[in-house]
RNA sequence: GGGCGGAUAGUUCAGCGGUAGAACACCUGCUUUACACGCAGGGGGUCGUAGGUUCGAACCCUGCUUCGCCCACCA
């Protein structure tokens, strides 16, 4: 006889608070987490995406995390070996911004420090708040292996990206040159293309009139739109379009440079658009992308004007010293002065600022690190036609490989102070520049021991499209990355995916030779209930930690669970967290009353002894177990979540739980008693391991409180079907008893009879001997028990009955006569059923008609094919089923 | 300019070829011995619009309207 050790006193209502902590502690302790080398299982790794450290957990960290606990749990009651794998992302500009402001409080600036003290203060700003996180990660129940955190400056990490620099480097695929680039005055650093945000805004376009220096070609002057009026001092070339009928004759021909004085050539060039704009265009290669490149294709000097902090410098003349709106208004009123101002229109037009500060991004030519990002691109796009990683859901594929295919080299270089130094040392001597893993005492060109370091640091993106192998102990040769890598699956939003999904692709190709992950799953963005995006200034941030304050860890992660949706933005509100919150008080209660009704001994199951009801249950939980595993696999946690929640709510605690009261209570005698005692047992046993990935506390919580094994659930193996507790039919059976029990309800409501009133009688009229009858008949007493009635009759329909519920006899006798199922009106549904036969047969025809085609076999793709012959199988099982209905009613 | 997604009950959303669903909100009635964080019942939708395919369309196709997102360009 196995007994169990049952806590049947829990409190009336479920308190997340202290469970959750108390048994996060216990899973700690007894490294539950812990990812271990094991050759006999399969592993499951994901590597968490590394929040900033500098961060706070957000909601959309929190469904992030949510999906990604859920997988791991899952497989690990599955039997994986399972890596989580978490860290923090070092973050650099966010960072430095963050300390630069913390110290600007302080009337400090980052230069005052210099950069080995400031470089310190952000060390010690880690040390303080960069747990923040990890600790917020904690309470949401995150199984990560925290014995593996890792930080992306940490120095494993900065190892591997100093090989992997070093590798590109003598690759040819890293390189340094003086280009123009987005450039942020007020982080004074360069940025890539990825961090500059577009907005539409309203802008004056100046019509500006360049006299022409030649006097015998028609014209005086020719004129430009410029929406940068300060750039004109550095203007070197106009250009005009090469088959511009309008300009032609002016090829060759040259102008004076407006408040500068200066004669610069028209030259003919194809980036202009001779319909836009005037159809000239001035050329300022050092501050325009565009210009830049028309500078070089025709050798034209690169004057700046403007210097790295947005101040107009000594080649701007008058205008030196003053901001760029500044001396956009002065070169405007001098244009107007000297009437070379024509007009100002009004245009709308994109501009680009910084992602971190908002600043407006000036195009700036510097000295700057490049990845080319081409050949590495490539194989990236090749592995994802490959299927060697899966896109989930498919459509992002599209996405990704457009701007895989039209990258444009990778601007690596940061002007800042926090963050990966690169690792290359110019000589002072001879120039040449020394890029090394171990830090270089001399040239290795002159030997010369005259030689500084590079003062730009690394893109932070740099260091975390290593995350995946980085992580692992690469560029050593370690048994993770061997077992771990590639990882299973990679969860994140669809904001990152060129930042760093493309580019952990990219690298985990080049350096591993394979690709860093197998599936990526991106989802939505979170958004509030009005499907606003959540930000500060609006205050409709909902702060995942005042949720698990409030609610609960459990009840949140079954919210973003549930409500999340493949291809849909998610939106989430505090009621919503709230439905499920009573979630789980009503599974907290379930359980309390299976306990209550449960001896420490464990009632074995008597087949013969199971009624309707305990047979649906049984059978619902096995399809509830087999399908919430298949959702689960297919990254469905959406309808998984919602699954668990109405077969628990619904079949279980409405039906179930209900229909159990009367033997649980002795009425129906000792067998009956000891078996739904096992049936509950059972039911209990197999739905908490369900609901153990998306919901662990609680479950963990009640795990105990039930005895069953004595361990954690969380070690639970995954449920598995269970073929003798799985009855065919049942389901089907049930329902016709959950209508007549509705129905009757119904009644009653419709008559306003009060729910304590015991009616005394009511009759089911339905045909002798259909199946209806045999189901209803069986279950007589648990219509009475539902529907508080004293006696239920079945009876055969009288000749003069017609249709439709009725209700009589109110008076101390009440009765309820009532139709159920296949019983009414015999002919109406003879008829239909012969009409839905009718329907399917045709279109079972239809279907063959194309299958002998055979130009359809033959041409339509395989699985088309296949859908078809699915159809008419379907369609002639359900024929079948029809006839044999309509069999039983002629009878 | 290129691409993607949405439009279904008052609200937020499931459903994606076979009798319109959930949650919240609303209405009626209930301290029914697990749960008022609860129970039972109810009202409410010509599934954006016009066509097409089909025996059958919220679902597939085409156009339109409308909201949102991404990429590129913007002298």
């Amino acid at each position: 006889m196995t007994t169990r050790k049952r806590n049947r006193n829990l409190d009336k209502n479920y308190s997340p608070d202290n469970i959750e902590q108390k048994w996060y502690a216990q899973w700690l302790e007894h490294g539950l987490f812990n990812a271990e080398i094991n050759p006999e299982a399969k592993a499951f790794s994901i590597v968490i995406p590394p929040p900033n450290v500098t961060g706070s957990l957000h909601v959309g960290h929190a469904f992030d995390h949510t999906f990604q606990d859920i997988m791991c749990r899952t497989k690990r009651m599955e039997g994986y070996s399972v890596l989580w794998l978490p860290g923090t992302d070092h973050a650099g500009i966010a960072t430095q911004n963050v300390v630069e402001k913390a110290l600007a409080k302080q009337g400090i600036s980052r230069y005052d420090l210099g950069r080995e003290e400031f470089v310190k203060r952000v060390w010690e700003w880690k040390a303080e708040y960069g747990s923040r996180i990890i600790n917020q990660m904690k309470r949401l129940g995150n199984s990560c292996d925290w014995r593996r955190e890792r930080f992306t400056l940490d120095d494993g990490l900065s190892k591997a990206v100093r090989a992997v620099f070093v590798r590109l480097y003598k690759k040819g695929l890293i390189y340094r040159g003086k280009y123009i680039v987005n450039w942020c005055p007020r982080c004074a650093t360069a940025i890539s293309d990825l961090e500059v945000e577009y907005e539409e805004s309203q802008g004056n376009f100046y019509y500006v009139k360049y006299p022409l220096v030649e006097k015998d070609c028609g014209e005086k002057y020719i004129l430009v739109a410029t929406t940068r009026p300060e750039t004109i001092i550095g203007d070197v070339a106009i250009a005009v379009h090469p088959r511009s009928e309008k300009y032609k004759h002016l090829i060759g021909k040259h102008v004076i440079v407006p408040l500068a004085n200066r004669v610069i050539p028209i030259i003919e060039d194809n980036m202009v658009d001779p319909e836009f704009g005037t159809g000239c265009v001035k050329i300022t290669p050092a501050h325009d992308p565009n210009d830049f490149l028309v500078g070089l294709n025709h050798n034209l000097e690169q004057i700046q004007v403007i210097d790295s902090r947005g101040i107009m410098n000594e080649n701007a003349g008058k205008y030196k010293g003053m901001t760029i709106e500044q001396a956009r208004r002065e070169s405007v009123k001098d244009l107007e002065e000297l009437g070379q101002l024509l007009k100002t229109e009004q245009i709308t037009h994109s501009v680009g600022h910084c992602q971190r500060c908002g600043t407006t991004v000036e195009p700036y030519l510097s000295e700057q690190w490049f990845v080319k990002t081409k050949p590495l691109a490539d194989r990236g796009v090749q592995a994802v036609k490959d299927g060697r990683i899966r896109w989930v859901p498919e459509q992002w594929e599209k996405t990704y490989f457009n701007w895989m295919e039209n990258i444009r080299d990778w601007c690596i270089s940061r002007q800042l102070w926090w963050g990966h130094r690169i690792p290359a040392w110019e000589c002072k001597d001879c120039g040449h520049i020394t890029v090394a893993e171990v830090d270089p005492t001399e040239c290795e060109h002159c030997h010369s021991k005259n030689i500084e370091q590079e003062s730009d640091v690394l893109d932070t993106w740099f260091s975390s499209a290593l995350w995946p192998f980085s992580t692992m102990g690469w560029p050593e040769d370690k048994p993770e990355l061997k077992y771990f890598y590639p990882t299973s699956l990679m969860v994140t939003g669809f904001d990152i995916i060129f930042f760093w999904v493309a580019r952990m692709i990219m690298m985990g190709l080049e350096f591993m030779d394979d690709v860093p992950f197998r599936d990526v799953y991106i989802h939505s963005l979170i958004r509030d209930e009005h499907g606003k995006k959540m930000s500060k200034t609006k205050g409709n941030v909902i702060d995942p930690l005042v949720m698990i304050e409030q609610y609960g860890a459990d009840a949140l992660r079954m919210t973003l669970a549930a409500l999340s949706v493949q291809g849909r933005d998610i939106l989430l509100s505090s009621t919503r967290i709230e439905t499920y919150r009573f979630f789980m008080n009503k599974l907290w209660n379930a359980s309390r009353f299976a306990l209550m009704n449960l001896d420490d001994e464990v009632r074995e199951i008597d087949a013969e002894q199971l009624h309707l009801h305990d047979k649906f249950i049984l059978t619902r939980t096995q399809e509830v177990a087999k399908r919430t595993r298949e959702l689960i696999d297919s990254y469905d946690i959406g309808t998984a979540a919602r699954g668990l929640y109405d077969f628990v709510w619904g079949d279980l605690c409405d039906w179930y739980l209900e229909m159990s009261k009367p033997a649980l209570k002795g009425d129906e005698g000792e067998a009956r008693k000891a078996t739904t005692q096992g049936v509950l047992e059972e039911v209990f046993r197999t739905t908490l391991p369900l609901l153990h990935p998306f919901i662990p506390f609680v479950t963990e919580e009640l795990w105990a409180a039930f005895g069953f094994n004595g361990d954690y659930i969380m070690r639970t193996s995954w449920p598995d079907a269970k073929d003798e507790y799985t009855f065919a039919g049942v389901v089907e059976e049930m329902s016709v008893l959950q209508d007549a029990v509705r129905a009757l309800r119904n009644l009653r409501a419709e008559a306003h009879v009060p729910p304590q009133q015991k009616l005394s009688r009511a009759v089911i009229r339905a045909v002798k001997d259909s199946s209806a009858a045999k189901i209803l008949g069986a279950s007589l007493n648990q219509i009475e028990n539902l529907c508080r009635v004293s006696e239920v009759v079945l009876e055969a329909p009288a000749d003069e009955w017609t249709h439709g519920p009725s209700l009589s006899g109110m008076s101390g006798e009440a009765e309820v006569r009532l139709p159920v199922g296949d019983v009414l009106d015999v002919e109406k549904e003879i008829a239909r059923l012969t009409q839905e036969v009718a329907n399917i047969e045709k279109a079972v025809a239809s279907s063959q008609a194309r299958l002998d085609k055979p130009s359809f076999v033959e041409r339509a793709p395989a699985e088309v094919v296949e859908k078809e012959r699915g159809k008419v199988a379907e369609g002639q099982a359900q024929i079948a089923r029809l006839k044999a209905n309509l069999e039983s009613l002629s009878r």
